[in-house]
DNA sequence: CTGTTAGCGCTTTCAT
DNA sequence: ATGAAAGCGCTAACAG
């Protein structure tokens, strides 16, 4: 049925190990005899078994990714990052979608891990002990991505999303802006949700704004939630000058919704975000932000945890990578 | 150093085929066996080894999926609906992203089916020969998701883009318009590119329309080609006033160089497409579009691939998805 | 430069 | 209900 290395063997008039040899491209084979193998192998249209290479190497050139949701564009743009330099490295990717829930985190952490991968990344939300009992029972390298934890053991890349919210509600200070509402992601979430929401409250601190509590609404990333959170500011008695929102998705919702009612952005009303999603330069008017290198994320990543498969070794296991103020149309002097 | 079947069956006091009974529930182990075996696993913190498992039963419950590209939105939301119900079938995903080009499709298909996937789920541009050649060297099922191919010999799930794309251009003829441009895709990509063009030139002709060449403008589905395609129908001397793009993002693009040109969507120039990305509901005006229904895409294809995977009998191997005119607000009277 | 020989960790008859 | 044993298809010493 399926021709296996032994028929080739045979039909070259070779050994197995040769066989092996110059399928692994190894150098140690006459280019006479490589060339015989290889019309055999052609002959009998053989294709090398990986699973049978995988049990016998303890090598499978795949690594396991799990990401939140996949047609998220801001994850889908990290992912592609991530398949790009795994490509490059000869790594094929099993990618599996665990929208941040710990239980089906932590699940397919384990099935991953069953099928022997040679690396994972990790992209979640909250990285509970349960996860790090799962990671120790690894035996291969993990890294992080995008995805905070306290203490320093893993290997991690990603930005510092507080100091990007800092520098976007800072732009607005800059303008003149006083009066400056948030729209949040929740605040369970380390990342998107809790650390802009500080950096929003620390850049307002530093600059001598009093924290208005009133001024701050929680999303949930969505468009419709930045409709109805800027729903909510144009109803205040004193509404607010600008609004930075922690996701580009949410800022389009909040532009959107002032517009809808009459008012000008950023005459009116300032809007600033931070990702910089490609959706940032389809919008009018065009959206300040602060750019999160999503594909360079997932691209250092899977470059870190090449490394680390390969045993190299690693200066700096965490890795923080820059973020930009991209000033465009959405935000005015006041 | 890895625990395996062997240590549990010692550390449990029976042989590994009872291990093996326990692990894949085969109900032919008494109670009190499969209790001393699961404290041994316990004990051990024994990981079964899919890849040695895979070997010995010819079956790694994981998938190959080529994809073009996982950053674009429509795409990744078909690998979301792909996902979802592997992950209900206990199947992985492998990802490869192959950029619709033939080489890295090609290669793709061939590492996926050493990798001795159990099934294939391909996405790609153009089916050639050499695909087939390739498809025919596997012995596992394969079907076409959202990509076209002469003959009927392969199992696949899609849409009529065709069908699409006439009914859209036949909205904007029930509206009055005669003036019809067309912001086109590449015409050798077969669905989002040639069908949907001669969705177009069939509606026309139905209509008694005279097809005008200079009409058409060729974009590459990005954003910034629907603004250089708009940007030449707003030249013309007489210019159309309504265009159908082959997909949202170009509508986008084309509904924003009108405005920033003074134009009034759909007041001075209507404009509809195809897709009902997300992107749809996030403009103003709304964009009118036909709802390719991606996700459905993605699950319809990997629902059919597991039966074929069970040799179940399929009773049609080629399914069309239904399309849907979602009226908005990019389209008025003319 | 090439061949021999053990496994890799599991499933799966076939007995019992 | 359980065990023994033969592979699955390949890699990796080791010898020569």
């Amino acid at each position: 049925m399926t021709v296996t290395i032994y028929d080739v063997a045979r039909e070259a008039g070779v050994s197995m190990a040769t066989v092996s040899r110059v399928v692994n491209n190894n150098p140690n084979v006459k280019p006479q005899t490589r060339k015989k193998v290889f019309e055999a192998i052609e002959r009998l249209g053989y294709r090398p078994n990986a699973v049978a290479r995988g049990l016998a190497s303890k090598k499978t050139t795949t690594v396991g990714v799990v990401i939140p949701d996949i047609s998220n564009a801001i994850f889908a743009e990290v992912a592609r990052g991530i398949e790009d330099i795994a490509n490059m490295y000869h790594y094929n990717i099993i990618l599996c979608n665990a929208d941040k829930r710990k239980e089906k985190e932590i699940r397919v952490i384990n099935t991953l891990l069953e099928k022997q991968v040679d690396g994972l990344l990790f992209m979640g939300g909250v990285v509970t002990d349960e996860h790090m009992q799962a990671f120790q029972t690894a035996t291969v390298p993990i890294v992080l991505c995008g995805t905070n934890v306290e203490g320093n053991t893993m290997a991690a890349v990603d930005i510092d999303h507080q100091q990007a919210a800092h520098d976007a509600v800072k732009l607005l200070l800059d303008k003149g802006h006083r009066r400056i509402g948030m729209i949040s992601g929740n605040l369970q979430d380390p990342n998107n949700g809790f650390s802009r929401y500080n950096g929003y409250k620390n850049a307002l601190e530093e600059a001598g704004v009093a924290f208005d509590e009133s001024l701050v609404r929680i999303g949930n990333h969505r468009y419709e939630s930045g409709i109805e959170a800027m729903k909510y500011f144009l109803e205040l008695p004193e509404r607010p000058t600008a609004i930075f929102s922690a996701t580009d998705e949410m800022a389009i919702g909040a532009i959107h919704a002032a517009q809808d009612a009459g008012l000008a952005i950023p005459g009116d009303i300032s809007v600033i975000s931070v990702d910089n999603s490609r959706m940032a330069s389809m919008v009018r008017p065009l959206l300040t932000t602060v750019a999160q290198p999503m594909y360079d994320i997932g691209a250092v990543s899977m470059r870190l945890l090449t490394k680390l498969m390969n045993k190299e070794n690693v200066e700096k296991g965490k890795v923080t990578l820059m973020h930009e103020v991209i000033q465009r149309q959405s935000v005015a002097e006041v």
